[in-house]
DNA sequence: GATTACCTTTACGTAAACGTAAAGTATCTA
DNA sequence: TAGATACTTTACGTTTACGTAAAGGTAATC
């Protein structure tokens, strides 16, 4: 039960709604690296949640460049003790940009709250002004 | 005082640290259309407030398609019933995917205090293995 | 044994979001 | 009056992130 779980490059293409081009692009620019069964690529578990942060860090609006550094993290290839110090470093940077994100975030959730109480009230007062069948259920509701 | 304010290209450039040549390019497509003096720009404080929206949107990853959408929400250029209801619709989509935003990066913000608690664990131990010269200031805080 | 459903590589194409250069106009200012 | 600075248009170039053939290999199934 080691390494037992594996998955096709097809597999992960129809899990993450993404196409095999995807994949593979990802492959090109040495963000994914599965092994083969001959020409075959087979994906690991760790495979799978390395493409998962990716399409998370996509969805975030990070580069692949961006996201890249991120994956990189849980990446048990950082030994030396500069190499951590600057990887905490990373993280700090990252950490910066997705809380300016968060703020952004609320900003938005915001102005989305106050456009829609705008739009009921704007579709309230249209109703009332020309309720030609529209009055049918018009409870204060 | 009532279109006292106005602002020249270059005045949004530096404010927004963005160059003139991208502010143009968001006339191209539609998203500003400030006024002429003569063919010069002069932008509004309102023109102003749809740059800023946009560069918002640019940084949780819209595109400028999507930022479109955005920014048309507060346009009052939108009058009738049909088009308050389809308003509502692009409203309720821009929050279910700033939602899923938010979960993304409550996730990421997690993984980054992960990642750099093991990162300072590492450190640690590497400090602890070999303190040439760092066990100065070693106390255990 | 032919079809279907996967997988592979190579390679040119494309949409988005600007960058960058060229060439010209208008306004200060030393 | 000659820069310097800031504005303009036109237009080709570039990067990112894939899309989309083309041409083929393998394996199960009808």
């Amino acid at each position: 039960m080691t390494d037992s779980m594996a998955f096709s490059i097809g597999d992960l293409a129809r899990e993450f709604d993404i196409t095999t081009r995807t994949i593979r692009h990802y492959e090109d620019i040495g963000l994914l690296k599965p092994q083969r069964s001959g020409q075959t690529r087979i994906y690991s578990p760790e495979d799978r949640t390395r493409l998962r942060l990716i399409l998370r860090g996509k969805r975030l609006g990070f580069s692949l460049e961006e996201s890249r550094a991120i994956v990189d993290l849980y990446d048990p290839s950082h030994g030396n003790v500069e190499q951590l110090q600057t990887l905490t470093e990373h993280i700090q940077q990252q950490r910066e940009k997705v809380t300016r994100q968060l703020r952004d975030i609320n900003k938005m959730i915001k102005s989305l709250d106050e456009a829609e109480a705008a739009c009921r009230k704007a579709l309230k007062k249209a109703r009332k002004n020309a309720p030609k069948s529209g009055g049918k259920k018009s409870g204060k509701k």
